[in-house]
DNA sequence: AACCTATATTCCATAATGGAATATTATGAC
DNA sequence: GTCATAATATTCCATTATGGAATATAGGTT
């Protein structure tokens, strides 16, 4: 439990006055702190690290290497002292919440049993969540206005780190009125053949079906419909003689109870995994932990 | 620019060591001071937070909700600290070096191209590559022995966060003197006819092979030889009369100059995702970021 | 060379810190 | 309940650290 030479917090505030103001008497100024306790402030990092950390360029003082690191984790350190001011400040208001966004399917099917487990195993936190289409909740996400994010595919996106929740599997579903009902495995050529009610081709579930029908050459599907819910697109196909792509998450509960009917296609089986998504400044959330720490713990009863 | 009440890290490290040593007491003996300077440590940084970090039960004292995010905000900078000074002492000594730990195949195939152009790009930088199958990678991310890995699954531990790298494909190729050289596209009845030279079933490519087999109701292909590189069956394929499922980036140039055949199959389509993954102590390191940024440059480059 | 801008250093008053000594609180044994 | 022990809290004072007015040094422009 030894920390050699533990520099001042203050210390590395002013270093990053100098670097984003651009000088010792702006850093001055903006601190409220004369010039001179600027300067020695720096020459105290540079003892502490046994290295200069910046150098004089003209007038000005310039980084070094070993300077811009400090200057790294300076800026980690205050931004993070911030927040937990900002996380103390919440707990003290009896706040601390996280903002969540999902796709429609798993805010529609998995959101709410997940919401209510959370309430009940951590009752001082609270979650606001949202729905939205993958791209616009990458955004959300990498701009800060997210937390966390459950999505059906794996963003690519530089500041947006990933953690697999669970695998899943596109099923092409249809009611009892449908002459398909109880058949066995059908062709692939069958498919061209068949009415289809579709989510949105915006949609994560659609981008996916209609990659993994490109691959095996199928271009175009015949569909009747697209809507925005799987929820209707289930109580359609439960009424009438369409067959639609669908999460096996989301009609996992009417195959059950037999209002729907998994048509098996041979050579084809599209699978996908489910992705927890979020940005670092949420990778020391207590809160946001406690969240992934329940997705992960209800893996099994969710998809049953 | 305002900082309010920045509090003092040896403070911050009294308060850690307090926790992890189980008393007052302990903790003065373990930082050779005295206990009073312990407990005016700890009011000064209650002073500081506005909240009561720590309370008395029975003789001991015990973290406060609050305190416990003030001791993960202490870990988190001395930790970082401890981090820095060995970056530090890195930079001084003039070696700044990333463990990179990669599948055989994307060892054999890609590696070399980047490593060779990292090289170039930053020479004060230093990588120490090693190959291994997806799962012991994994372990050695996780416990410390890897700082960055290339992989061809995404991995299912809590403690590694992964990007994005590449989309890839497993294809079906074969050499001049075997009967399927520039022929059409086959039927899927046809893969149960033909001799096999692949990977060994625990690398990544044969455990993806066999569950997109497994999908499309195929249990088992007449394997002839399990060889433990793409390279070696890259020639045995073209001097012999066998075929193999090789990863697309381990067969582009092959294919490109004419001395390997891709055999298209109907209703049959392998693709897969590349991965960067890391664990969170690596998130801050300036040579990963390096590294990784110029993985996502050499994208196009790699796989063309 | 003269002048202006920007950083560095010196000297001194003030503020902050650590520890010896003492006080307070809590627990366990009898 | 009493007493002894363990653990933390507080007081007083000597020592150390910090900030700024004043001054020195360095760099750039005219």
């Amino acid at each position: 439990m030894e920390y050699r030479f533990l520099p001042d917090l203050k210390h590395l505030a002013t270093l990053r006055a100098v670097v984003e103001r651009g000088g010792v008497s702006e850093a001055a100024r903006s601190m409220h702190i004369g010039q001179p306790a600027v300067t020695k402030r720096l020459r105290a990092l540079d003892a502490c690290y046994g290295v200069s950390l910046m150098q004089r360029e003209g007038r000005r003082l310039e980084l070094t290497t070993a300077g811009t690191k400090v200057y790294n984790y300076a800026r980690l350190v205050l931004d993070h002292q911030v927040s937990l001011l900002d996380d103390l400040e919440s707990l003290r208001a009896g706040k601390n919440k996280l903002r969540v966004e999902v796709t429609f399917a798993i805010g529609e099917h998995m959101l709410p049993n997940l919401l209510l487990s959370f309430a009940e195993s951590y009752p001082a936190y609270r979650i606001e969540s949202r729905m939205g289409y993958s791209r616009r909740i990458q955004r959300h996400l990498a701009t800060g206005l997210a937390d966390l994010a459950l999505l059906e595919q794996a963003p690519d996106h530089p500041e947006i780190l990933v953690q697999k929740w669970l695998d899943d599997e596109l099923v092409l579903v249809c009611g009892p009125g449908h002459m398909l009902w109880g058949s066995g495995m059908i062709p692939l050529s069958e498919l061209g053949n068949l009415r289809y009610v579709l989510r949105e081709s915006q949609s994560s579930m659609r981008l996916t079906l209609d990659k993994a029908l490109k691959d095996i050459g199928i271009d175009q599907l015949p569909i009747t419909m697209e809507v925005g819910s799987t929820d209707t697109i289930v109580e359609m196909l439960q009424r009438g003689r369409h067959v639609s792509f669908l999460p096996r998450f989301a009609v996992d509960d009417s195959l059950i109870s037999n209002t729907l009917y998994h048509i098996k296609i041979q050579g084809l089986r599209i699978n996908r995994t489910l992705w927890i998504a979020r940005t670092r400044s949420n990778l020391n959330s207590a809160i946001a932990e406690a969240f992934i720490h329940l997705l992960r713990e209800n893996s099994c009863q969710t998809i049953q």
